[in-house]
DNA sequence: GGAGCCATCACTGAAAACCGTGAGCCCCAA
DNA sequence: TTGGGGCTCACGGTTTTCAGTGATGGCTCC
């Protein structure tokens, strides 16, 4: 009998998988919980052979939270329930130490099969995510060294940026914010640069993906 | 006796979902589908009560898919599925005709709700959905003058916007997709003439807005 | 058998972004 | 007080984008 616990702020996931599991004898679902904290707040207390765990969560993601849950316990298992296999999520989860991952596309059988391997101590990758690294590490050692220090934008490269991702032009942002032109090229060339981007279309997408300016509506 | 259909491109929410309804007597999943086309392919010859769709799925989107059952089969009832509670897109689903919202964190019981509302010919959106669209409406007029008028992009437009979201410049773009530089400037010519934006951020910000490519989880 | 849209390609000139490098000033913490 | 980080500015050169205009063939719809 294998004993987990769940984590995904979607209830309907939540309960589709208890569902999913319910007829399942060799497992049991100590808990559920809606986001990382709750599960770091359980996991004090008590202990549980499997935590199965969304990324995207509010409150704590599921990041930080097997970071945290590694390093508080290290011989808890965590297997990452996910959307997407995002190779960046996916690499930052496996240096952290998680145990395996598995597509929220796959089916029952192979859900079962990832939580028992891990609660052996064995890791599991679905197809498609050991897929996607084989397929990183073939590409041209280039880019692989590539591990991201949480960046940090200081408040006037925020300002830059946010000015950038409004369409305005180095001019106008330089008006704007009454410098000179040359310095809003130095501001977003050292921002091209801590950030590991190419160009404006890179600065904008991480804009938006971080959030870091409000998106209309 | 309501009979469903069930489209989402995770096979784990599908079994989910059917897990969930299974001890439901009241109602019948009559078929399962993976992407908006197959959706269209099973209407072309059977018939259900309600289509529980997704809205992010490959091959077609449940935002065409769905305007593409409500013109060829009016009567034919669509409740959306959906994981965030974004408002142009709930609103773009209530122009086409959309029956229901209901997002993926609720529960059970307020999805069989849901379903045998929209069954019966009544609307149904969630508490969330609900609040968001009076959120929006509660906001100052002054975003109203601003009319948008659906904007279409052609799929090609779509590539070459992809693109150059992935910071790709002209010439890369040229390259990937076999064409000239001449052409991928056209493109992108028209994209910022009907889109009514400046630069390429602006359609990097369009391009993420509206969700037309994968943003890192 | 056009009308309209789409995708393709071309040319020009101006504007903006990108790249590298260097440097001065201010503040704060080691 | 020394050094590092943040903010400011400069310059020269290359690449890319932006703007305007025009053109061709293919396709579908009426």
């Amino acid at each position: 009998m294998t004993h987990i616990l769940l984590a995904d702020d979607h209830q309907m996931i939540l309960d589709g998988l208890r569902a999913l599991l319910a007829n399942e004898s060799r497992i049991h679902i100590d808990h559920e919980c809606l986001n990382g904290k709750q599960v770091l707040n359980y996991l004090a207390n008590q202990s549980t052979d499997v935590v199965v765990m969304d990324i995207s969560m509010p409150e704590m993601d599921g990041i930080e939270a097997t970071r945290l849950i590694k390093e508080r316990h290290p011989e808890q298992k965590v297997l990452i329930l996910t959307m997407h296999k995002d190779l960046s999520v996916i690499k930052a989860l496996l240096a952290i130490g998680a145990d395996g991952f598995i597509l929220k596309n796959t089916g029952k059988q192979e859900l079962v099969n990832a939580i028992e391997k891990v609660a052996n101590g064995q890791e599991y990758y679905g197809d498609e995510v050991s897929a996607t690294l084989i397929a990183d590490l073939k590409k041209p050692a280039a880019k692989a060294p590539r591990l991201k220090p949480p960046v940090q934008l200081t408040k006037r490269e925020k300002e830059v940026l946010k000015l950038i991702v409004e369409e305005n032009t180095t001019q106008e942002i330089a008006e704007k914010l009454f410098i000179s032109t040359n310095t809003v090229e130095t501001h977003r060339k050292n921002m091209l640069s801590k950030l590991e981007v190419r160009n404006i279309a890179g600065l904008v997408r991480y804009a938006l993906e971080n959030k870091l300016v409000d998106m209309a509506e």
